[in-house]
DNA sequence: GTCCATGCAAACCTTTTGCACTATA
DNA sequence: TATAGTGCAAAAGGTTTGCATGGAC
C-alpha cells in the first residue's frame, strides 16, 4: 500500500537507486532512510530504531540492518566506526561530504574536519605505490577544546621509551 | 616455574612494564608477546592461537586478549582495525614505528607507507580546533598495483551521481 | 501472480567475564 | 604465603541468517 507519505528528495534519491536494481521501494525502507537523512550526526543502529519507534514505526532490526546495507551501497550513507564496538551511520548529502573525523578520548564528542593535505598523500601512493585510492578514513584521536579547558589531562600510559631495549 | 626461554629484549622491555605495575611475568604473558614480536604483519587473535599451538603452548584465547589488552597499554603494540570484524595487532618495534595503511578491496593486501603530510594536519586541527593530537590512524582503501596489471577493475556501484536531487 | 522484503528468533563471531585452580614474587 | 594469572565455559554484544508470512510491482 502506497501512503502520501512525505517523501524528501533525498529519499526519492534512494528510490531511484532501488529502482535502478530493481529492488522494491518499501515503507520501511523509506522510514529507515528518512531517519538517517534527517539526522545530522553519525547514528548508531540503536539510535535508528529508537527514533523509528518514536514516529510510532514498528520495524525490525534485521530490516534496519539491511536498509542500511542498500544505502551504504547507493553511496548516499557512510558507513563510520570509532572503535565503539559497534558502527555507525552518516548520511552523505551534507555541506561536506567528504571529511575526516577528530574524536575526544575523553568526552567521546567528534568534530568534523576537512584536509586537502590528503589529496596530496593520495596522489603521492598513486605516483610512490601504483595504488588507486577509491575512499579513505582518517580519524584522529585527542583531547578536544572543551576537556582541555576544563583541565583534563590526558594520563600517559605505557613504557616511556619503547626503543631502548635494555 | 621460570625456565630458560629465549627472552629476547623485546620481551624483556615488556616484563619491564609488568614489573613496573608489579604485575607477574608469567610464561603465557612472554609466549605471547613473543609471537607478536617475532611476526612481521598484522596478526589476528586467530594466527597469534595458531601460531601458540604450532610451538606447542597451550594457552587459552582469553589469556591471549589479556595479554594483547597489556601489550597495547604498553604502547609496544598496535592495535588495528580494517573492518574485517575483528582487530588485527602489529608490534611498534620496526623500522617505521608510525605508518599508515593501504589497503587493496580487491585482494586485502595491506601495505604500510608514511605520511609527513599528517603532522601538518595535525598542526592545523591543533590551531583551528584546539584539539590536542595523540594518536591517528589513516586508512586508504582502493586498488594495489598487482591488482591493477592483473587487470582487475573495481566497480562502481551507487548512484552515479549522489547530489543530483531530482 | 511472481518475486522479493519483512519480522521474529535463532545463529554467528569476536570479545569479555565468572570462577575454581595454579603460578608468580 | 599473598596476590594475581590461567583456563574453561558461559555470557555479552553487535550483526547476520533461515524461514514462514506479507507486500511491491
Amino acid at each position: 500500500m502506497q501512503t502520501d507519505r512525505d517523501v524528501t528528495p533525498y529519499i526519492r534519491l534512494f528510490g531511484r537507486y532501488l529502482r535502478d536494481l530493481g529492488l522494491p521501494v518499501t515503507q520501511q525502507r523509506e522510514a529507515v532512510a528518512d531517519v538517517v537523512f534527517t539526522s545530522e550526526g553519525h547514528r548508531s543502529v540503536d539510535e535508528i530504531e529508537g527514533e523509528l519507534r518514536e514516529r510510532d514505526e514498528r520495524i525490525g532490526k534485521a530490516t534496519i540492518y539491511r536498509t542500511l546495507d542498500l544505502l551504504v551501497r547507493s553511496r548516499l550513507v557512510a558507513e563510520r566506526d570509532f572503535g565503539e564496538g559497534f558502527k555507525r551511520y552518516e548520511h552523505r548529502l551534507s555541506d561536506h561530504p567528504v571529511h575526516e573525523h577528530l574524536i575526544c578520548l575523553e568526552c567521546g564528542k567528534v568534530t568534523e574536519f576537512e584536509s586537502n593535505e590528503l589529496y596530496r598523500v593520495e596522489n603521492r601512493v598513486r605516483q610512490e605505490h601504483g595504488f588507486q585510492p577509491v575512499r579513505r578514513r582518517l580519524e584522529i584521536y585527542g583531547l578536544c577544546k572543551e576537556c582541555h579547558d576544563a583541565g583534563v589531562e590526558l594520563p600517559i600510559e605505557g613504557l616511556m621509551c619503547p626503543i631502548e631495549t635494555v
